[in-house]
DNA sequence: CGTGCATTTGATGCCACTCAAGGGGAGTGG
DNA sequence: CCACTCCCCTTGAGTGGCATCAAATGCACG
């Protein structure tokens, strides 16, 4: 764990945290809530630190409160791959084991609320509330990664970007339960280098695939890290994808 | 459901079940697994069978007994990519999610442990020992999704192809809890069509990196479904991994 | 105003795709 | 037993999309 990772304490009041319904917690009741918030401590990391290394141990779990990181995997001759993004609400750990599978990195400033993994643990086999709400959350987020495995086998460069930013699109309106549509401003928490990670380019080939969509009027560039979209539907086209996005869950 | 899958009453004891100790019911007591007894039947599907298709109501999940399926999903155009592998003791089926997301399709000849949706959904909810297990399974299986898509996003394609072989070794291998090693044979139940569809490549160039591969003696073909590895190190060295796989778990 | 980093742009090459033709084995029917 | 067919697979030639290598630009910060 990098020394410079700000440690907080509890403080924060669940009842008004941005992801109290979305998160682990979502289902929980308030003496449920007690029991967490007895737990957690808060944790604040730059963009671009390292919170573990695959390998190492972890002993806290955490869910996303704000801000944006990335599971990377690696071969040994360097190549790169991001194989998760966690955005708001998303959990990171693996309960029942200690050794983290991946690295993880905040790709943007980011806050998260921790838990003691021993605590944790005991929780979830002492409450089927947050079991069965972490169970809810790997299944979608088992959905994700598949979706992210036709991106990879199958979509084009310029597919992938315009799918990243449908996906970063639709994370951001659903934690207001919104659908996007029409003319929006989508923030790219990434570097260019992080983007390519993460579609299985390089770096180049995602700075090309900008200027080409920005040539042609599909997106606005405000700044290297905002995106503006006069319209989500001719960016879903351009995605490759048919189907609306799905119920708003 | 194809009208031509036979379905099979229930007759074979969960006792001498071959993935009795890997599936969802793996760590079950002899009274939690009467009660999946009651409420399971066998269905038999042949090669190349579609076992429901991504929108349909499936009113059933299952383990796979044997055989091999896979799970595919599909952009507008008809670019395919396979998605998930089932192989035996994997899991199919999103308990509270009726429509099934992905086509499901036998690659080979196939058995499958059907549990009715309703009573199943029930269990998991009194019996932890099977919410846990269930939870368990769906990490483990977001952890090999994630490593495909490291090898989706970053392999060539002939190490795509000796990582196939390399898993399809170890699956084999973990059923009689063993590791592969020295000289092995590897069942490939999938034609080279569906192992592009799951390696992202076209079927020429499955083709074509496995005549790469036997030229060189990496491996040998016994059959067009049957591959002899003379040394599983060197297969593994050809995919790119450093890693020796990992715990037997 | 210089330094450093992220990003863009340009030139070239290669790997895998596309299109096309041919081979081999299993099953069927004469 | 052989001819025919179908399906799966292999092999070849040519092309194109993305990677690689290289250099320039823009922007933040001291």
């Amino acid at each position: 764990m990098p020394a410079d990772a700000a440690i907080l304490a509890t403080q924060q009041p669940c009842n008004n945290c941005p992801i109290r319904y979305r998160a682990v917690c979502a289902h929980c009741e308030s003496e449920e809530l007690d029991e967490l918030e007895g737990i957690k401590f808060y944790r604040r990391y730059e963009a671009g630190q390292t919170i573990v290394w695959a390998g190492d141990r972890m002993d806290f779990l955490a869910s996303v409160v704000a801000g944006m990181a990335g599971l990377t995997q690696q071969l040994e001759d360097g190549r790169t791959q991001m194989v998760g993004l966690l955005l708001p609400s998303d959990f990171l750990g693996r309960p029942g084991r200690e050794q983290a599978a991946y690295t993880v990195t905040a790709t943007s400033d980011l806050l998260l609320c921790c838990f003691r993994r021993k605590p944790f643990e005991e929780l979830l086999r002492s409450t089927p509330r947050i079991a069965g709400r972490l169970l809810e959350m790997t299944l979608d987020e088992l959905d994700a990664a598949r979706d992210w495995l036709l991106l990879l086998g199958r979509k084009s460069a310029r597919e992938k970007i315009a799918s990243l930013l449908v996906i970063l699109a639709r994370r951001e309106a659903a934690l207001i339960k919104r659908r996007p549509q029409g003319r929006i401003a989508v923030e790219l928490p990434l570097t260019r280098d992080a983007m390519a990670d993460y579609l299985g380019l390089t770096l180049e080939t995602v700075s090309r695939q900008m200027s080409a969509l920005k040539r042609e009027g599909v997106i606005e560039l405000d700044g290297k890290r905002r995106v503006i979209v006069p319209s989500f539907d001719r960016l879903v086209l351009e995605s490759g994808e048919d189907s609306d996005g799905g119920p708003l869950s």
